[in-house]
RNA sequence: CGGGGCAUAGUGUAACGGUAACAUGCAUGAUUCGGGUUCAUGCGACUCUGGGUUCAAAUCCCAGUGCCCCGACCA
């Protein structure tokens, strides 16, 4: 992508409405547009993004059975009068609309209800099961507050999978799959090192969950981190009885604050229960699907990875979710430059590279140098007269001091090579 | 949903109750070319909306709306 062409521009001053740091950095980079609080568009740098988040969680999901699928947003009430979520005063959170002839219908918020329904076509037998479905859908959410950015908003990107299986051993084995695919997720995206796998309240649904939770000084959340075991617990949870059953010690445990960035609960029979979703066992009874949910939302992974890893110049993508793994620069009028520059970025494309060719004329190195930086792609490669004399492009890491000049071939091993 | 703050060119900010300014951006022309180079000229605002006070309101008052922050909530 020339950069020349692209229709986003980078801004030098920082938005007044916006004092967290993704939102700053993302708008400042034209990645996202907002809208009103809480609602933000997807520019092309940002979509890109968000395609490869969702891509890594795709692989993850497949790899462990997981069917995709995509349901509406817009919900039959019908459904969740059955499982007495449809009442303002049970869900607060809830956006309604009209049909023109006055029924209600409702934007989904989650997806428990109507994949239930659905199953029920096709969950008869012991034979069926298990099974796990999954998706990626715009959820909406009437939040009391937005806030912070992209990290809480009302209307953003949500995959939700969930588990249907004939009992609990059986349900056990799948979360603890789910669990993995979890930890291989924030492994790839680049933030495991910073992410916690940490017991939470189960909610209305059972007496635990399991969040990932990132540790970033912004987060919304309060956790205690033991280091050595790499796990956490919720401070919602935090007593001691709860500890004695994780078998933690109080003063192993270190607090941060943490971003809640994955959530997978063990549903049960909740909504089997209330929706009539059965199967019939190998000697004719009849028993409820036990269920699970797995929520991880790619907008807000991808808010996590700006406010996790950027610095004071901008963003630092990691290489795996990068709108473009090279930035190329050319720098100065030298037609010989322009040329040379040209001649790397067709290189580099024909080497399936996803590059953004900052071709801009006119703009001075430095100005191109500062967007390189805040746009944080993880390959800066710079063509200039000085790179020429040396026979080679310079080449330096997004998080690196300074660069070096190295041949175009080294060059296309050091980057296929990561 | 409680509390606090803010609202002026695309963006960031100024302006005692008296013709709305500066920076940035954009346009044009020079200049420069390894860290947002320098200069000239120009474009760009019913000062959030509605009321009120006043000879006169961006400025004071009231109401509304929007946005941000803290808290509550977060299936």
């Amino acid at each position: 992508m020339r950069q020349s062409k692209l229709f986003t521009k980078t801004k030098k001053e920082v938005p007044t409405d916006e004092v967290s740091k993704n939102a700053e950095l993302l708008i400042r980079g034209g990645f996202i547009h907002k809208e009103m609080a809480g609602v933000y568009s997807y520019l092309p740098l940002g979509l890109r993004v968000l395609k490869n988040i969702e891509k890594i969680i795709r692989e993850e999901m497949n790899a462990i059975g997981g069917q995709e699928i995509t349901m509406t947003a817009l919900q039959n009430p019908e459904l969740w009068k059955k499982t007495d979520r449809w009442e303002d005063e049970k869900v607060d959170i809830w956006f309604k609309t009209k049909l023109k002839n006055d029924t209600e219908v409702g934007l989904g918020f989650t997806h428990e209800e109507p994949l239930t329904n659905i199953m029920k076509s096709y969950i008869n037998s012991y034979r069926d099961l298990p099974c796990s479905v999954y998706q990626f859908q715009t959820k909406f959410r009437n939040e009391a507050r937005a806030k912070s950015g992209i990290m809480r908003t009302r209307e953003f990107s949500m995959k939700d999978l969930y588990s249907f299986s004939k009992d609990e051993v059986e349900h056990n084995e799948f979360y603890e799959k789910a669990k993995g695919a979890y930890k291989n997720i924030f492994q790839r995206l680049g933030i495991g090192h910073l992410t916690y796998l940490t017991f939470a309240s189960g909610g209305s649904f059972s007496k635990f969950s399991h969040e990932f939770q990132t540790v970033t000084s912004t987060g919304e959340d309060t956790i205690y981190v033991d280091e050595n075991k790499n796990i956490a617990v919720n401070k919602e949870v935090l007593d001691d009885e709860t500890l004695g059953k994780l078998d933690l010690k109080r003063e192993d445990l270190v607090e941060k604050r943490a971003v809640e960035v994955g959530n997978i609960f063990t549903l049960g029979t909740r909504f089997s229960d209330a929706l009539d979703l059965n199967y019939q066992t190998e000697n004719g009874d009849k028993k409820p699907v036990f269920m699970g949910s797995y929520g991880m939302g790619p907008t807000r992974v991808m808010g996590t990875i700006v406010e996790a890893l950027a610095d004071d110049k901008g963003i630092i993508w990691p290489e795996s979710v990068a709108p473009f793994q090279v930035h190329l620069l050319s720098l100065g009028e030298s037609e010989d430059v322009k040329k040379e520059a040209d001649k790397v970025y067709d290189t580099l494309r024909k080497n399936n590279i996803e590059v953004l060719f900052d071709d801009r004329s006119e703009v001075s190195p430095g100005e191109k140098f500062a967007d390189a930086d805040l746009l944080g792609m993880p390959f800066r490669i710079v063509v200039s007269t000085r790179s020429m004399k040396e026979n080679g492009v310079e080449v330096k890491k997004r998080n690196e001091e300074k660069g070096k000049v190295i041949s175009l071939e080294e060059l296309l091993n050091l980057i296929k090579n990561v």
